[in-house]
DNA sequence: TAATCCCGCCAGCGG
DNA sequence: CCGCTGGCGGGATTA
């Protein structure tokens, strides 16, 4: 009889009015609430109570009627025990009613957020925790089965390790970007022809698939470099129930995500894929419980921030799908070797395949991604047991690198260029809606500067409520943006008055002045004065990157273009971290997301770069890709002669590497990161936001022309790259203002807007101090600067100087003076925050919120940040399309 | 109705 | 035999 969801959960509400019945007392309402209880109950013992308590009858007929309360007194014909409790007290059905878990409360991926909340993202390696499932089954309040089930897709990603029986181990993160790399490898192999098809056709996919699957690789291969299980078990009988484990099985969804070029996987090619290695029929019943399964995994998996849930249309409608928003670039990466560029990136390889942190490497696929402390490219099997034995120091980390290339120069200002137009059309017309931008980048990259525009329309995923589909735009008003193209002379100062201030970290843009102001914890990416040839190009280029890419990785119909263009659009790979909703996040990013700047990702192809306008996929690519892939290779002479100036700067919170952070609330966070990767975004700008995140990275390209500024990078010197990467302090979010005053000396600029020098200030503010950062771009100066120096000692301790040593290297040794300035006063960083200047959505929040919501053992209200996602995700304004920038969502 | 996916039965396994 | 694991699929909830 009683339903099999009886009201365990209800017991909550129970606790409160614990007075009235003294048996309900015992009953703790552990499980919604976060807060952990040491009461001896068993989530079985509650459960069982509560059903004894409440036969469902009676709840389902409170459901119905909730003002039936005089029903109570006909009740008693149930159990007594049911009776009792009504008889107790109405209000206590109501609550019932109110706080009857419904199913989302008791869903897997929630708690498993609490049990990530538990435990720190990275942990320090001195600190072994262990955890009994036990335990954590009582405290979460749930039976240890579904404990299992977290733990086994956690294990799969080597977050935890089983140590004994009923004991597991936590690791954290530390290894998760070596444990993807691993992953992906392995799963090009297996999988990689497979899932082109896949995005090919779906149809043939399956089509395909069934040839496919018998070529691949055995899968005693792949069991032995994704055995994360222990390595005794090897037994036979062992593997053979571990092989349908959800270890494996989350292994293996994981590798999917990892193969496909979209990021994008839909449970059903992804269960039968499953189910074809296992077992070469496919009947309904089977497909059905692995779809089932897959729920289970990708619950996780959206716990952890690595997938999200999207739609994808196609031909046959609309299915659900996941998709990747981890991180997806891993140094050193199997098929391309050579894929770094190979001009640009001097360091040896066996250097790029360790990835020393703080340095970048590229990939010639993906983009780039700061690497941990990983030691060079291990063979998938080496790499394979290391579990998060060693921890790194992550945190460290963080600094930015920049690559440099003369590619990545010139994409940087393609972007540029791109974002240049945006801008001016908006200008122009200030009511350019997003949708028309977006139709425009349907019908012809070319047409439209603004074709670059991810489509979004195309697919589901596009819309998805998450964070990712709205950013909130500065907003500026036609005449401040002009301003700002106006204003190139003007060197940054910090003291303008006109610095826009943010209060509440919403930027501002202050009429007259050439400053913007971000909230902060956004990345951006900004561009001033293109020539038009520039933009020209770009837009042809752009079209062409996604082709190449297409090309490159496989042959895609134009349709089928699209929409993994949108798809990539719509989450910002970049910030694939980003979206973890769990708390946990914060802490990841240090060394999943870590800086991602961009990378050239094809330094070779550059040449390919001939304007094809083509498929209208242009930004397709993720974010990182995207920057990577504007960049055409063309570019880059035109830009040095162009004097364009791109301003790429990105910034990522670092989430305070305390545990305490690891509370916040993740909504917000994600909220304001997809925000930021929104597609817009790729072409001029690049948010980041991190919630409260302290460290933040940018990447700046001060205008070439002239002076190019010439970062040395480690690895490439010389560069003259106008781009600065500038590796976030750490902790505090900061303000971060660029006031690139770049005369174009060089730059001819038909546009008069943007053609003239223009400045630029950026000001992020974060949620506390921030530490401004200024930065002033000036026409010549070419101040050399390692990219990975972030982590400079020499910086003192105080936020601003933070900033980067980069910066601070260059602010030295420009100072304001110098074409590129970065200065960090802080005054202005003062200024902004109290800004007032709304120009921006009130979507636009500052880290703080995440404070807010952090709160230690409890997520909070899950349920509310989700809200906030959702709200935040559908703002977007027109005046987006300038400037994209990611906020956390008001409350 | 379809999509999700919670729940807990019950088998395999190791001690 | 017992308890830990975890595959599996019924069927409740949600969308």
């Amino acid at each position: 009889m009683a339903p099999k969801t009886p009201i365990k959960n209800e017991p909550v509400d129970l606790s409160k009015q614990k007075g009235c019945t003294p048996e309900r007392n015992p009953i703790t309402p552990v499980k919604l609430t976060d807060r952990p209880q040491p009461d001896p109950w068993t989530p079985t013992a509650n459960l069982k109570m509560l059903v004894s308590a409440a036969s469902p009858d009676m709840r389902d007929r409170e459901k119905k009627k909730e003002l039936f309360r005089p029903i109570e007194n006909s009740e008693q014909c149930d159990t007594h025990d049911s009776l009792q409790y009504d008889m107790v007290d109405d209000c206590t059905i109501d609550e019932f009613e109110k706080q009857r878990p419904s199913r989302k409360q008791k869903s897997l991926g929630l708690l498993c957020q609490k049990f990530l909340a538990r435990y720190p993202s990275y942990p320090l390696s001195t600190e072994k925790t262990t955890i009994s499932l036990d335990e954590v089954a009582s405290i979460l309040g749930v039976e240890r089965r579904r404990i299992y089930d977290i733990v086994n897709v956690l294990e799969s990603l080597h977050l935890v390790s089983r140590v004994a029986k009923n004991q597991y181990c936590w690791h954290g993160r530390h290894n998760l970007r070596q444990t993807l790399k691993t992953l992906q490898e392995e799963g090009e192999l297996q999988y990689g022809e497979l899932m082109t098809f896949f995005h090919h056709k779906e149809q043939d996919l399956e089509y395909k698939f069934g040839e496919r699957k018998k070529e691949t690789i055995p899968d005693s291969q792949d069991r032995s470099l994704l055995d994360f299980s222990e390595p005794d078990c090897t037994s036979a009988s062992a593997n053979s129930r571990k092989d349908k484990s959800l270890r494996i099985m989350s292994q293996k969804f994981v590798m999917l995500f990892l193969v496909s070029k979209t990021k994008i996987v839909t449970l059903d090619i992804a269960a039968k894929i499953l189910i074809e290695e296992t077992q070469d029929t496919v009947d309904h019943s089977k497909f059905k419980t692995k779809v089932r399964r897959l729920y289970d995994i990708a619950n996780v998996l959206t716990s952890l921030g690595l997938i999200k849930k999207v739609h994808v249309t196609e031909e046959r409608g609309r299915k659900p799908a996941f998709k990747w928003i981890g991180p997806v670039e891993f140094p050193g990466k199997t098929d391309e070797p050579t894929g770094h560029s190979p001009t640009s990136n001097p360091l040896p390889r066996t250097q790029r395949g360790a990835c020393a942190p703080y340095q970048i490497c590229a990939t010639g696929k993906q983009r780039f991604t700061r690497h941990a402390s990983f030691n060079g490219a291990q063979p998938c099997e080496g790499t394979k047991r290391r579990v998060s034995s060693e921890p790194n120091s992550p945190h460290q980390e963080r600094q930015a690198c920049i690559v440099n290339s003369d590619e990545y120069c010139s994409k940087m200002i393609n972007l540029a260029a791109v974002c240049r137009q945006k801008i001016e059309e908006d200008t122009g017309n200030k009511v350019c809606s997003a949708e028309t931008i977006l139709n425009s980048a349907r019908n012809s990259s070319i047409s439209s500067p603004l074709s670059p525009l991810p489509v979004l329309g195309d697919s589901d995923f596009c819309v998805n409520p998450l964070p990712q589909a709205v950013f909130p735009v500065v907003q500026a008003d036609v005449s401040s943006l002009s301003l700002t193209n106006g204003i190139g002379s003007q060197p940054l100062h910090p003291s303008t008055p006109a610095a826009s201030k943010t209060e509440n970290g919403k930027p501002t843009l202050l009429p007259n002045q050439p400053f913007l102001c971000f909230p902060s914890s956004s990345l951006f990416m900004l561009c001033s004065g293109l020539q038009e040839n520039n933009l020209r190009e770009t837009l042809p280029i752009t079209g062409e990157v996604g082709n190449r890419r297409a090309e490159t990785q496989a042959p895609v119909p134009p349709a089928t273009c699209q929409k993994r263009c949108s798809h990539k659009c719509a989450s910002p790979s970049a910030t694939a971290d980003d979206e973890e909703p769990a708390a946990k996040k914060q802490n990841m990013e240090q060394s999943d997301v870590p800086l991602s700047l961009v990378v050239p990702k094809k330094p070779f192809e550059s040449p390919k770069a001939e304007p094809t306008p083509r498929s209208g996929c242009m930004s397709a690519v993720h974010l990182e890709d995207f920057h990577l892939d504007l960049a055409s290779p063309a570019a880059p002479e035109a830009v040095d002669k162009e004097s364009t100036k791109l301003l790429d700067s990105q910034e990522q919170e670092k989430q305070s590497q305390n545990k305490d952070l690891d509370e916040h609330s993740p909504g917000k966070e994600h909220i304001s990161k997809e925000n930021a990767s929104q597609p817009f975004l790729p072409q001029y700008l690049y948010v980041q936001p991190t919630a409260g995140v302290s460290s933040f990275n940018f990447l700046l390209s001060a205008n070439q022309a002239a002076g190019a500024i010439s970062l040395a990078a480690s690895q490439v010197p010389s560069l003259s790259v106008p781009c600065v990467v500038v590796p976030s302090a750490a902790l505090a979010s900061f303000p971060l203002v660029c006031s690139p005053t770049i005369t174009s000396p060089l730059s001819p600029v038909p546009d008069g807007s943007f053609s003239a020098p223009t400045s630029v200030n950026f000001s992020m503010s974060g949620l506390a101090s921030t530490t401004p950062v200024f930065i002033g771009t000036t026409a010549v100066v070419a101040p050399k600067v390692s990219p990975t120096p972030s982590m400079d000692p020499q910086q003192p301790a105080h936020p601003s100087l933070h900033l980067s040593p980069v910066l601070a290297r260059s602010c030295g040794a420009v100072k304001l003076d110098s074409p590129v300035c970065v200065g960090h006063p802080v005054t202005l960083l003062k200024l902004q925050q109290p800004s007032s200047a709304p120009l921006t959505p009130k979507s636009i929040r500052p880290a703080c919120h995440e404070a807010f919501f952090k709160t230690p053992g409890s997520l909070g209200d899950p349920v509310a940040w989700k809200k906030n996602e959702g709200n935040q995700t559908r703002n977007a304004s027109s005046v987006q399309r300038r400037l994209e920038i990611s906020s956390t969502s008001a409350d």
